[in-house]
Parts: structure tokens; sequence; C-alpha cells
DNA sequence: CCGGTCAAAATTTTT
DNA sequence: TTTTGACCGG
């Protein structure tokens, strides 16, 4: 292949990667196990592009995080230089944020919308549901607001929704008979506040390209490419939008694997996978089976757990690598312990190997678990760096000037207003203020042009409280004065931000917290000098505009690096996805915590938590670590727990158990064991005396606990005799039963206990089969 | 309208 | 344990 004169790609690539690379003749889904480098075959294929006469600005790259598209686009100027930065890089969200913002008036917006985060939404709603006077027990905010996103990812808007029977059946079945209603008045809120939320951005690029072909039209001609990283991650409406894009041209190149779709709850659809080929006539598809990152070992304990799976696309995947170190696991007696554990090895490991601190992550299920963590890591002095949770723009402080901010870009933004209008207090309360909200709902007019013609109406607020409502009309009319008449941008935020009365307000707050909240500001103000300086040497003016764009959808995953200090990476299992470290603790392996209570009912849900499990270990390149503790602290009780099932799920040949201190099973015998739940009387008595070994770490096989059976069963696989009942629960041995799909027949045997319990029924139809329980749904007939 | 006190609830992942 | 909200007296 003498595509390249001097090549210096090439041989970065095998053969099957290079033939997704050089591939050029339509459509391309590159699908592939973890490491099997999609990323880098990514990088290439643009690289190859621009080689190929492709001009970056016309390559579209859209990517979930702005952090991946960040480092996509450093490794492609590190190569091809400065042109690197025209690509059009980035995620969804913020490449279509900036095209929306161009057409904005075409969808009844003005260019300078609003972005409403999480928060701003969970507020308007919570207020919808409060006005409409509902029970927000019954209308968890939450819930609503989950429901609401989960329509617009499917690109259903209010009016579809309402006309739907089915939604309105499904709805008032569960006794949210209104919910519609409250998706009704949030759109139409919002609308009227030139406010789009995150999953708005999807939809509204959807509406806007749908509806004018000319727009479309124009877009279509300004890309050439178009690559998506994650496929297995969209949801409808991105589907939709690379479907507007590029359908009829075909120049798409996605990369994805099955096996780590781990956003199911944001709308993601592996539909959108399986139908790639029927979406993009002539699509090839190239599978890649050789994993670069980690050892024989990690490789083949991550390929036996998704086996477990029943819904995926059949990959092979091998690693050439060392066969590496088995995979360690280790029961702690509490989660503090736990963390003690990790942070021992680390210690142990870095002197063993050499490693630095910053080749180390400690993965975990859920954000409250870095708490823990986080405390321990202090008090042993390893330095870390905790990613996720909280974003620097979720705390109050922060928000309350950017609602400011927003405010005087868009006075019509309504949760901006009802935020700061009584922050710092001036007086003004909630009875005003639903006056006011009352007023505006019924002129029809946006809260501040109310505000700004107190005079016209007849509203029953005092004449001092007027007058303050008219002092904050004032105050943002002031601000953007301020804005827009100071030369320097930095200078007129350090202005306008200090003529909020914030700053004064947290002064007199002299508190641990209080003071962070003043070095949150001025962390604030620093960050806006730094964008300021950015936007001037790319040649751009920098703006209030601009710079609210860009802060909407930062996260915490994007804050940035010191490169001074290195540390211990700590970040959820989700944020982790498409990083890689040489040493990857993975923690908290318990039921209830890992797989979370939410997903253990369902067989979909709990493929997608093992699906998470196998995204954490296939981050490991060296070494790989899983810990788990007996009782765990959680809102403020502590709990024992149970280790994880998915532990089960991996070969014993390839885990190393490592004895907890005798202290520990002391301890544990003591408290732990009386309180399980879940096994027979006659299990418990026979699991005993496992608890003085060190072999009782893995939870008991349905034989009784013959450890050595665990995790050898593969679906449908039964080596070991099983324990017989007469009865589990409402079922019993000759009992007849209905299956949802099988139809009637008798219970000829029951076997097994708890999560593998299963039924041997002699169908009427079909003849004899075994079924988990769990999974079975049978409804006894007698 | 404000700020304090007290009781109840908390239940996952993110752009 | 920490956060949220409802309630009440000034
Ligand atoms: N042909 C190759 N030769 C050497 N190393 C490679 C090759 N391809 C990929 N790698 C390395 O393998 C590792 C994994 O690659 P990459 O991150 O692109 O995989 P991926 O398929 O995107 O992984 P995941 O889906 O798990 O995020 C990286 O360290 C990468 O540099």
């Amino acid at each position: 292949m003498h595509l390249f004169p001097n090549e210096d790609y090439p041989n970065e690539l095998n053969a099957a990667q290079r033939a997704a690379v050089e591939y050029n003749d339509g459509p391309a889904l590159v699908i592939a196990g973890a490491g099997s480098g999609k990323t880098r075959v990514l990088v290439y294929k643009i690289l190859h592009l621009i080689r190929l006469g492709y001009d970056p600005s016309r390559l579209m790259a859209l990517t979930f995080t702005n952090k991946a598209a960040r480092e996509m686009r450093q490794r492609i100027e590190l190569i091809i230089g400065p042109a690197a930065r025209r690509l059009r890089m980035g995620t969804f969200h913020s490449i279509f944020l900036s095209i929306l913002r161009q057409h904005a008036s075409l969808l009844g917006y003005s260019p300078s919308f609003s972005v409403y985060n999480s928060s701003d939404s969970k507020n308007r709603i919570k207020a919808i549901i409060k006005q409409m006077s509902l029970d927000d027990k019954v209308y968890k905010p939450n819930a609503v607001a989950g429901a609401i996103s989960r329509a617009k990812n499917r690109l259903i808007s209010p009016e579809a929704y309402r006309a739907n029977v089915e939604y309105l059946r499904l709805d008032a079945k569960a006794g949210l008979g209104r919910l519609w209603e409250i998706y009704a008045r949030y759109t139409q809120e919002l609308k009227q506040s030139n406010a789009m939320d995150f999953d708005d951005l999807l939809f509204e690029i959807n509406i806007l390209l749908r509806n004018h072909p000319d727009v479309l039209a124009y877009w279509q001609g300004q890309i050439d490419y178009l690559l998506i990283d994650e496929y297995q991650d969209t949801n409808f409406a991105q589907y939709m939008i690379a479907r507007q894009l590029m359908q009829e041209r075909g120049n798409i190149f996605v990369v994805g694997d099955d096996a780590q779709s781990i956003y199911s709850f944001r709308g993601a659809n592996l539909d959108n996978i399986l139908r790639f080929r029927e979406t993009f006539a002539g699509a090839k598809i190239f599978k890649l089976e050789q994993n670069y990152r980690s050892s024989q070992t990690i490789v083949q304990a991550a390929g036996a757990l998704i086996q477990h799976n029943k819904h995926q696309i059949p990959k092979e995947v091998f690693s050439l690598g060392e066969v590496g170190e088995a995979i360690e696991l280790h029961e702690a007696f509490s989660g503090d312990m736990e963390a003690s554990w990790v942070c021992k090895r680390i210690d142990d490991l870095r002197r063993q190997t050499g490693a630095t601190y910053d080749q180390f992550a400690v993965l975990y299920r859920t954000n409250v678990q870095s708490r823990t963590l986080e405390q321990v890591f202090r008090r042993t002095g390893i330095p870390f760096r905790i990613y996720g949770g909280r974003s620097f723009f979720d705390h109050k402080e922060i928000m309350d000037v950017v609602a400011y901010m927003r405010l005087v870009v868009n006075p019509n933004d309504e949760e901006a207003l009802l935020r700061v209008i009584n922050y710092p207090r001036r007086g003004i309360g909630e009875t005003t203020m639903a006056k006011l909200r009352q007023q505006a709902f019924e002129v029809g007019k946006p809260l501040m042009e109310v505000l700004q013609e107190l005079e016209l109406y007849e509203l029953g607020i005092s004449r001092a409280t007027q007058s303050k409502l008219s002092g904050f009309a004032a105050l943002i009319t002031e601000l953007r004065g301020l804005s827009e008449s100071t030369a320097d941008f930095y200078e007129g935020m350090q202005l306008m931000i200090s003529r909020t009365g914030i700053p004064v307000d947290l002064m007199s707050d002299t508190s641990l917290e209080g003071k962070s909240r003043q070095e949150n500001i001025k962390e604030m103000l620093s960050g806006i000098e730094e964008y300021s300086r950015n936007a001037q040497e790319q040649g751009q003016e920098p703006s209030l505009e601009a710079y609210l764009s860009e802060i909407a959808l930062l996260t915490d995953q994007d804050k940035k690096e010191h490169h001074t200090e290195t540390g211990v990476t700590l970040m959820t299992i989700h944020a982790a996805k498409g990083l890689e470290f040489k040493h990857v603790f993975i923690v908290g392996l318990e039921e209830m915590l890992f797989p979370s209570i939410l997903s253990v009912e369902s067989e979909k849900d709990l493929e997608e938590e093992r699906r998470l499990f196998y995204v954490a270990i296939t981050r490991a390149e060296k070494t790989c670590h899983l810990g788990y503790a007996r009782q765990r602290f959680r809102n403020g009780r502590t709990e024992n727990t149970q280790p994880s099932r998915f532990l089960r799920e991996l070969p014993p040949a390839l885990l190393k158990r490592n004895s907890a201190s005798i202290d520990t099973m002391v301890e544990f015998e003591r408290s732990g064991w009386r309180q399980q739940r879940g096994y027979g009387r006659d299990q418990m008595a026979s699991e005993l005396p496992q608890h003085f070994t060190s072999q009782s770490f893995l939870p008991p096989s349905p034989t009784g606990g013959k450890r050595r059976h665990i995790g050898r069963r593969v679906a449908g696989e039964d080596a070991e005799p099983e324990v017989s009942h007469e009865r589990i629960g409402d079922l019993r041995v000759g009992g007849r039963v209905r299956h949802r799909i099988f139809g009637d027949g008798q219970i000829t045997a029951l076997e097994g206990l708890g999560d593998n319990a299963k039924a041997i029924v002699a169908f009427d139809k079909v003849g004899s089969k075994k079924l988990l329980i769990q999974f079975a749904r049978l409804e006894p007939l007698d």
C-alpha cells in the first residue's frame, strides 16, 4: 500500500485496523471489544482523510465527552499540527449547540438562548408540579425529569406524547396521568424563557434539520465526513442526526462496542448499531479482535464475565500480551477497611514495580463511595484526584453568579430570575413572586418585562416592594451596561460580579464553607480570565454569550489538569469509559450496590450492570484488583452486605483470593453473618464453618458452598448436582404453572437457591424446560 | 419576609 | 451522616 509516502502511521495499525482506516467506499462500522484500538482507528481515520485531501474544517467528529474530544484533537495535532484545530470535533451537545445558535430564530428562540443544566430543569419541574397542585411524592421531580428526558431522546414532542394512547395509558397505570401535562407546560415554559435543556439540544437540532430543508442542505454541504466514537451509546435523537446528515452521501464512520453500552438510562439504544447496515446502504462492518491494552488474564476474565449476557453480538477478543497476574479479590470488613486495602496495595505496587500514582485508578459504581476513599487517601497521604460528582458549576454560589450572567444575556430566563431575584436578600418574597407570576401568565409576557412596567398593573404589591422589584430590573440593566461598556472583558466581568452583591454577601459568612465559597468565586474569575485570554489568542472577541455557552456544557471531568500534581484517579466506572490505567481497583462489589439495587429486578438492567463491570475490568492494563466489604455504611446506617453475584461469574482460575485479617474474620463472625438475608437456615448452617477460613469470600454456591464450583457455571450448564426442594415460594413440585411464552405446564422439580433457584417444568406444548425462577415469571395456576 | 429549629428522607450512572 | 423541607416566632 503506497498511499502514504513517508509512512509514519500504517506501522501503528494492524491489518484489520488498517483495512478499516483505508476503506473509503462508503459507510463503515467498526465493532470491536475493549482495548482493540477503536479510538486509535478513529484517530487514524481522520488523519487518513486529511491526507486524502479532505479539509479538516469539513470533518465532523462526535464524541460523548469533552475530554475524549480534546484528547483526540491533541493526538491529531501532534501529527498534523495546528490544522487539527479546524476539525469540527466535540460532543454532540457542544457541536450542535453552536449550530443551533446560528439558526435559533427558525426555531422560535433568540440566538442568545440559555442552556439549562439538570438542576435548572429540575427546579422548573418542581415548580410546575407545585403549581399544578400535584403531590410531589407521586410526581417525584426526578422521575418526571427522567420521563421527559426519555421522551425528548426518542424525539417525542409534548404533542406526540399527548396523542399517544399507549403512553397515556401506561402513565395512568403508574398513577402519573398528568405527566403529559407537566411535559407540555415544561416545554412551554422553557420556550418562553428562551432556554433549552440538554435534551433539547439534540431534539431541536432534529427539528431544525427536518423542517428546514435549506438548512439541512447547507449543513450536508458543510460536512464531508461524519465520524462518531462510542456509537453504542447513541440514543435515537443522536441516531437521527447522523441519519439526516449522512444517510444520502454515506460518508460516515462509526466505532463502538455493544458490550460497553452503559448509558441506556440516557436513552442509549443498541438498535443503532444493529440497524446501521439498513440505515446506511452498503455499509461495511469491520471487526477488530486483538486487545492491545490488557494482559491475557484480564482479557479472559472480562470475556468470561460478558459471556453471561444473553444479548450481545458475538466477538472474539484475544491478547498477545503477557499472561499477567491473577486478578486479586479482597474481602474487607468494612468500606473503610476496603479503602485501607486499596491504599496499602497501591503503596506495595508502587514499591515493587516503580509505578507512579497516576497509573492507578480506583473505580466504583456510585459517586458517594468516593467519600470513604477520599478520607482514607487523605489519612494515608496518597495523592489522588476525584472526578465526577458535582461539577464546579454546580456549586450554589457559582450557579448564582451564572444566573445573573444569564439574565444579562437573556432577560427572559425565568429560572435564572427566580433564582437570584431575592439573592442576595432584598426583601422580595414568595407572595410577591406568586402575584407577579400570575400577572405574567395572564398577559403572556416574560417576568422581566412585567418587572419593567409594574405601573401598568394592579398587583396588590406595596409601594416599597414595588420599588425593590424595579430596583432589581434596573440592576440587571446596569449589569448589562457594565459588561457591554467595559473594554476589557475580564475587567467587565469583575465589575459585574462585584455589583451583584454576591461577593459581599459571602464575606459575612466566616465559616469554613463560606470561605470555600469565596474561593470558588475567585476561581471562577480566574477561569473567566483564562477564557478571555484563550479567545483572544484564537482571534475571537471574548463575550459573555460565548463564555456562557462554553461553561454550560462543562462537566467535572473537564477540570483542567494541574500537571504539577499527579495522583491516583478516583472515578465512577461510567466516567472511566474509554480510559486506561496500568493498575485498576474496582471496589464495592456487593449486591445492592453493584449490581445496583435498582437494577436487579430486570434482566435487561442486570445485563447493563454486567457490561459496566466489563468496562471496569477492561480499563486495566497490567493488574486488576477487586474489593468488597462485608458491611458498608450507608445513609447513616451500617448495613451487612453480600458479595456481588458478578464475582461468581469470573473464572476462579484467574482469581487470587486475598485473605482478610483474622481480626476481621472474628469481627465478622461476631456481627456479620447472623443478619444475612437470602439464605435458608440449612444453608446457613452448612456455610458456618467456612467463615473461619480464608475461603469464604464468595457467595455460597447453589450447591451449598463448594467454592471451587463457583464461577465455572456457564449459562445452561449444570456440571454438579443441585440441592432440590419440594417448594420455593409459591411454586411446588407437581403444581401447574403458566409461562408467558411456553404456556402451561407442570413442575417436575425445583432446585438451587436464591438467584439460582430453578424450576424444571414439563410444558404441555413445548416439553420439559429448566428455568431460572427469578426470570421465568412463572404464574401458579392452582 | 427572614432565619432558626427540628424532623424526615436519602435509594445510580451524565451531556 | 448529610441534606432537604416544613413550620413558627420575631
Ligand atoms: N495496532 C496497535 N499497536 C499497538 N498498540 C495499539 C494498537 N492499537 C491500539 N493500541 C493500543 O491499545 C490501547 C487501546 O486502544 P484504544 O483505546 O484505541 O481501544 P478502544 O477499542 O477504543 O478501547 P475501549 O473500547 O476499551 O475504550 C491503547 O493504548 C492503544 O494505544
